[in-house]
This record gives structure tokens, C-alpha cells and sequence, in this order.
DNA sequence: AATGAATGAGCTTTCATTCAT
DNA sequence: TATGAATGAAAGCTCATTCAT
């Protein structure tokens, strides 16, 4: 029995869950889990968040979103430091988006997947993207964010698990101005 | 007769299993699905295959790579083509590694993909780069294909879900020169 | 005051209580549904009365009987006028009995109903009956009128879900006659 | 392990779902019992019969109704032989309406019953009833079967638990004709 | 060797009930 | 005392797997 507090009870489910969820995916990865994680019972799943869907969802919601602030030219460094540096440790050291393609057996996720990838990456890095097919460069970009993401942590490639984000500096600024037709930085100033 | 049967059989249940796995992922898709798509008993599966599992290694055990046959400039273009416009019909239309990637909540299966991506891909490139650090900048360039191929077909965002080989092209070539330090063409002959 | 609310609460537990078990019967209704109809917290039923079974006890110990006030060859009118056109809208518009019988389920239950039918109907039609076997007759006639119960509101068949008072006033006379042995009225004074 | 026989597990699956829907109910049942009592697996009731609704569906369905043969003046006499003194022992010794209604919480049953009252019953007595209103007497005459039915079996009251039929063809015969408006047996030959 | 009946573990979910506060 | 957080035992159901025939 737990310290009969339900807001640090819905936060320590959501917190299980969430790594879970992005370690396992949403399968693999039962609410009797999520619950022995969190150290309560099953049951306060169901009473605090209705089904393993709707837990699903709450947990996998804050997909945080300051990559506008900062200079224009340093947007692309931004991003891959978000997929891949940031302190994702409440998703199992993934970014949100990484995490949730393990789920994306069911369409619900696809769709979610898809409406965060286009409003946060892709409308983004059209607006920087000169000349017309702007959208298709900007997903060919966001590609290769998840890409990069994808290698790195699910799949774990040699060179890109160990690389910093010094080592990525100069092909980040490469890739970014091929694709966005103008000149960018590799890295950031933060 | 009855061999002949026999391999019939389990190619039939390859067939279907690799269709299965890879529109629906691991966990979604039950031995009795096959089973019921290869129009046999699920009994055979645990016969031919001994369990679920070694079903699923040895049905998307055959990626097939004549990647290499071809000019050199040209591989990265082959490479595109081979991730998002040939014809994977068995594997639900997707590529074998975007399909298995629905599979990667079990570190087995991770393994494998990374096995192949190395072998496969990066390797392939490793060769082509130019200059130190070529196998980041192999494995940055894979990681755009891979990430190109779920945009395309797990997320379908919609300017990559219409493009053609065509409209990639100058995109390709521009990304390939820029990470691999030399001039690669965008297209292929075939 | 604080004795106020608490008999208060009882009070609407008990009338929350009596609505949904005779509406749907002892094992389909959840004390949160009770409580919930209530306004109050599912706990104060295991304060309040220990425990579902007990709550369902004093929820339906109250059959009231008048039905020996007014002229004897009426009783049986006045049965049928209680049984299906007394206001039981506290049973959910079902007499108790019938609605008791929904939770019939459980031995205890039974028990209860057969004193219930046996103290107030039988024991009652018994003294009205001439000559032996006045209790076989007593109980017949019980019977008729639980079966009309049930068929009018539970089974709900068409003639008797729509019959009035006046419609079944001859046969109830004509029943009550035979069964007992001497002229009955089919209708009553109130 | 059972005798590995498809057809005689499913009939001694709904063997046991008969006498415990009957004594129990649909709610107080649950798929172990059935099992256990059947002595197979639970899962086997999915395979067979998809899921608990439908067992209970195909083991309530096979009310049987030769009351249509013999002559016209015993049909009541037969009814109430039917109702009571038949071999029910797959319905735990009570006759089937009886037994189903103990699951009237679901609507779904109270309109399967009420089907089976109406074509079984009211329309058979409809057509021996004089004069207008003809389906409203016939429903009473039915009424009085289930009450019949339920007083004896459920409820249990004293006399009508130990009346054989011979206890009550004479007030067969009275009710009969006083709801019919024609003289009708109390006994049967068979 | 092949069929398919049977199994049992595990799943999500509900519910009566307890107990800390 | 009253609130509501927490519990644990079932429930219906699915699934990989085994094994008699």
C-alpha cells in the first residue's frame, strides 16, 4: 500500500508507462507492468485513466515543443539535439517519437505519430525551405531526424551510438543546406 | 509427394507469415492468423517451425542485396529505390527492415536488424565515403533511407507518401554528395 | 445534526438501493452505482450497512400490506390492483416482489420471497377459501398473480403489458371465483 | 485431458451451462463453473461457442413444444404438466422459461422469453379462447402457468412443492374454463 | 505424419471491500 | 466520522503451445 496520494499515484503510472511503453511498445507491454513498476495495484489503472488506450495516450502526450526559440539557421542543429541528445529518460532514453513508432502496429498511433511529426518537424522546416516541393524537402529532412533517431537507439548502430554532437556538427550543416537550399549551422548555441 | 507437400506447405506459411508480420508486427499477429491465411492448421506451425518466434526469424530471414550490381555513383539511388519503389509485395509492401522495425520491441530482433542494416547498407556505403569518420557518415546516410522508408509507409506523411523516384532524385544526389564528400547521382538506369 | 445526515444518507442509499435492484437485479447493480445515484461515496455503504447483501436486505424489507383493509370479496381485486397499478416507483415501477425475483438467484433471496408471499398473499387467500386443500388453492391463486407481475413488466407481452384495471376486472372475478370457491369482486371501491 | 471428442465436449459443455444458467442464472454463472463442471478447459467454450452470451443462447434454445398434440381440451392440462411435471433435469429440474427467467436482467433475454411465451403459449390458448379480447385471457392463462412455475420451483411454497397433478386438475379445469369460456380437462391421458 | 482437441498462462477489466488519513 | 485511495479476487476472453488420435 502506497502513500494514498492519488496525484503522485497517476504520476508514478504515467512515469512506468511511459517507459515502458517506449521501451516495449504497447503490445509487449501488459498494465499488470505498468502497475508493479509503479509499485500499486492494477486496478488504479482503470480507475484513474479508464483503459490501457487512454493511459497510452496521457503518457505519451508531452511531446515538448521549444524548437522555435532560438536563431532560424540553428533550427536543424536543434532538432537532432532534441531527437537525439536531449534527456529523454522518461522515455527510455528515446525521444517521444522513437518510442511511439514501437506501438505503431495499431493506426491510432500511425495517425498520432504522423500529426506530431508534421506540425512540430516538417511545418517547421518548410518555412525555412526555399524554392517549390518545400514540403517534400522538409519531410525528406524530418526523415532523416527519425532516421537518425531509429539508428541510434533501436538499432544501435556502432558509429552513431557513440557519436556526440560535435561529430554530427558538420554533417548536419551539410545535409540541412542540401536539402533546405540555404546555408545552416550544425550546431547550437544552448 | 508427401515432401513435396510438406515444402509447399511451409513455403505457404512463410508467405503468409511474412505478410502478417510485417502490415501488423509481431505481437499483433497470431500463430492461428498464419495458420488461417496459409489455409492450415496452427499445429504445423510448432511441427515445421518449432514456435512463433523461429517462424518469424526465418520469414524475414531472406533480404535479398544485389544492391551492389550496378555503377558505384549509383548506389545510393539504388538504395532509394530498393527501400520505398521495389516491389515488396511479400513483405506487405514495405521494405523488409521497415517492416521488421514494427517488430523491435524484442532485442532479438533489434540484433537482426542491425546485423543487416551494418552488413547490408552501411557497409556498403563505409566504402564509398571519402575521408575519417566514414562510417558515421555511412550510417547517417542509412539512417536517411531508413528514415525515409517509415515516413513513407509507417507514418505516411503526405508529400513522401506521393512522391516518386523523379521528384527524390536531385534530393538524393544533393544529400549523398554532401555526406559522402563526392558527386552521386540521383537516378538509376534501370 | 450530524444523526441528521447520517439518516439522511441511509435513507438515500436505501432509495438508490431499491431502484437499481429491482430495475436490474442484485448482481448486475454495483454499490458504485448505488452510491453513485446517491451522491455519495461507495464506502459509507460498508459503513453504513457492512455489506452489498445486508444494503439488499433493508432495501426490499419493505412490502407494505394493507391489503386486508376493505370488504373481503374484494381482496383479490385489490391484490391485482397492487401487484400491477400501485405506484411501486420506488421499486422502479415494479411490485418488490416481482422486482425480488430478479435477484432470485441466490437461496437467501428465495427464502426471503417465499415468506414474503406466503405471510402476505397465501396466508391471506386461505382464509377466503372453502373447503380442504385452502392452501394449494391460496398459493395457485398467488401464483396467477405473480405470473401476471411477470409477464406484464418483465416479460412485457402485449395484452397484459397495456391491460387497465377494468379490463382484467371479469377475470379476475371469474379466477378468484373458481380458485376459491365463492363469488369475488373483479373491481374495488378505492 | 478429456476424451478429445469435439461433439460430446460441446454437449457436455451445454450440459452443465443448462443447470447452472438455470439454478444460478446467467450473472452468477460464470464460464470456469461451466467448465470445471464439464471437467474441460475454459478456453474451450471461446473455441466452441465464441463466447459466454452465446452458450447461453444455444443452451436455453431448445424449449421443445409438442403441446400441440392431443386433444384441444387437455392443451391447458398439458401445459401445466409441461410446466411442472415434466423431466427437466437438464434445466436443473424446472422448466426452461422458469430457468431463464432467473437471467432477466438482460434485455436481450426478456425478449427471447417473451417470444417464447407468446408463440408457445398465448397463441395456442388464443386460439381456444371465445370471444373478444381472446389474447388478453390467453396471456392470464399463461401468466398463470409461470406463476405456476415460479411459485413451485423457485419461490417453493409449501403446497404447490409437494401437489402432484392429480392435486390440481380440478382447478386446472375451473380456471381454464372461467378464463377460456369453455370447458376444458384438468388431466391428460399420456 | 497430420489433425485439431485440449490446455494453461496471461491479458484487460470490474467490483466488493478495506483502511489510511 | 467521512472520504476516497488502494487492494485483490475474480471475471470474460485470447493465445501460444502440447499431445492424443
Amino acid at each position: 500500500m502506497r502513500k494514498r496520494d492519488r496525484e503522485a499515484t497517476k504520476a508514478r503510472l504515467l512515469e512506468a508507462a511511459r517507459l515502458r511503453f517506449a521501451r516495449e511498445g504497447y503490445d509487449a507491454t501488459s498494465v499488470r507492468d505498468i502497475a508493479g513498476d509503479a509499485g500499486v495495484d492494477a486496478g488504479l489503472i482503470f480507475r484513474y485513466f479508464g483503459n490501457k488506450k487512454r493511459l497510452f495516450d496521457e503518457a505519451t502526450a508531452d511531446i515538448p515543443a521549444d524548437l522555435l526559440d532560438g536563431p532560424e539557421e540553428e533550427l536543424v542543429a536543434r532538432m537532432v539535439r532534441s531527437v537525439i541528445f536531449a534527456d529523454w529518460t522518461r522515455y527510455g532514453g528515446e525521444h517521444p517519437l522513437v518510442a511511439m513508432l514501437r506501438s505503431s502496429a495499431h493506426e491510432d498511433t500511425r495517425q498520432r505519430i504522423r500529426e506530431e511529426v508534421c506540425t512540430t518537424y516538417v511545418s517547421a522546416l518548410e518555412n525555412l525551405a526555399e524554392g517549390d516541393d518545400a514540403e517534400l524537402r522538409a519531410e525528406l529532412l524530418s526523415a532523416w531526424l527519425v532516421g537518425i533517431g531509429i539508428l541510434r537507439s533501436v538499432v544501435a548502430t556502432p558509429a552513431l551510438a557513440k557519436a556526440d554532437l560535435d561529430d554530427l556538427a558538420p554533417h548536419v550543416a551539410a545535409v540541412a543546406a542540401g536539402l533546405l537550399g540555404r546555408p545552416m549551422s550544425g550546431t547550437t548555441d544552448a
